[in-house]
DNA sequence: ACTGTCCTCTTGTTATGACAGGTCATGGCA
DNA sequence: TGCCATGACCTGTCATAACAAGAGGACAGT
């Protein structure tokens, strides 16, 4: 537990000791080293371990306490939190994106990517004639190390064939903006409770009887033409979804 | 600016100062006392105002500042937040609403409705001050015959009171709007899926092992006032969420 | 008239010290 | 053996004190 604190007081200012504190502790407990339920080190250890004042501790703690990534009981401890992802959908953007913004680890493996013929309710969502070639790609996405979400998405042939052999790892939504330079425009969304199934069970490493959460997103572009139609299925445990709407 | 706190360390402490303050600030601020934009005493004004030490300011304006009703800006002041006046495209409707819109037969059955002290998550986002009272109101839905649904809501003193004695097998937005000419703004929402517990099983008459989809809504009014928080469980077998979002 | 310096007011950061009150294990007493 | 008191340890709350740093106005010099 040793640190390399810069001391804005003494030194040149880089940035508040309870920032880099805060920033020390979150990596390890998005890294692992401090894990969910674990016991964080008490506030008296922290303060000899960083070599700073009771108020500078619990100011790091306060900001990891309101992201969500810690919680605190009176007379125990302070503990890692599970985490409960909240994707925030007041602004379409992807999964990554989201995660990412919040400061938790991402990243996705790529299953397969395919050309086939489109399932009746995939082409019927992409405008698409019955019997049309999509690209379907299959990734699972994970959270801290952990399988949250499996996702099937499918594409038009002409934006879908453009895909292989990129690097399908990261997010989709900038590559298409940036990469293809589509222009995104709006996306519907319509979300129900499931149970796993078992394919989704063995990539999710899920037990029978869990319940999922299940999306379908069909995006379109600015000009209004539907370019990507996913199912979605989250880990009911460990995944909200949230967003606002505006009355009439 | 006289206050009449009770001191926890002098006398028998009822509630820490700093959130006796900050309720009385948060009043001040929801009944226009201070208008958007407008600079909120400084600190040492308050300390003097409240006979408090300035940790004890910062710390309610610290609250105030992560429930979004104030910013401060170093070297100027601390200042009112404007209410949100974000423009939706999405409706805000309840279920009711959107299903009789669609020619379903929607109703609703009133199990309980009651006065008792705000559960700390309910306190926190109607923004009470802990210890609060509020009115629970529980029901459930049936679309077409069937259960969907078990609604709790929870409304503030002022506007649930209103609500013993009515009819509350219908919709509560229209009358929140109609007889109570509260205008409504937006809408907060959290999804997630999960098991049904017993109660819920009960209810909608579920199997135990069934999901179900679990939304969390927090309605304001249009000044952005939180007025109505709900836990909703639906049959994860029969209810599909749908809307919109737009990018950036 | 314009500009740069300085002083003052403000919030931001940090230290030290104290007591309140919850949790839990240990150990003594019945 | 069972129960309870006690103390160690932990987070929660609050006070006092100091310096850093941004904003803005007063004021003097050009």
């Amino acid at each position: 537990m040793s640190k390399t604190l810069t001391r804005p007081l003494s030194n040149r200012s880089p940035q508040p000791l309870y920032l880099q504190i805060k920033d020390q502790l979150r990596r390890r407990i998005l890294e692992g080293d401090y894990r969910p339920h674990e016991k964080l080190p008490s506030e008296s250890e922290l303060m000899s371990a960083f070599g700073v004042s009771r108020i500078t501790i619990r100011q790091a703690l306060r900001d990891l306490h309101n992201e969500g990534l810690v919680f605190s009981a009176q007379g125990k401890g302070t503990f890692v939190s599970k985490p409960k992802a909240v994707q925030s959908v007041e602004h379409l953007q992807g999964f990554g994106e989201a995660m990412t913004a919040q400061g938790y680890e991402a990243s996705a493996r790529l299953l397969s990517i395919q050309q086939l013929k489109a399932p009746k309710a995939v082409a019927a969502a992409l405008r698409l004639a019955s019997g049309e070639d999509v690209v379907e790609i299959t990734r699972v996405r994970f959270l801290n190390r952990e399988a949250l979400s499996l996702e099937h998405s499918y594409f038009p042939l002409d934006i879908g064939r453009r895909m292989f052999g990129m690097e399908l790892s990261g997010d989709i939504f900038p590559m298409l903006e940036n990469l293809f330079a589509i222009p995104l425009g709006e996306a519907s969304i319509r979300i129900e409770a499931a149970l796993s199934d078992q394919g989704t069970r063995a990539h999710l490493n899920l037990q029978p009887g869990e319940p999922v959460l299940r999306v379908e997103r069909l995006t379109h572009d600015r000009r209004g033409r539907p370019i990507d139609f996913e199912y979605l299925s989250f880990r009911g445990d460990s995944f909200k979804y949230h967003f606002r709407v505006g009355r009439k």
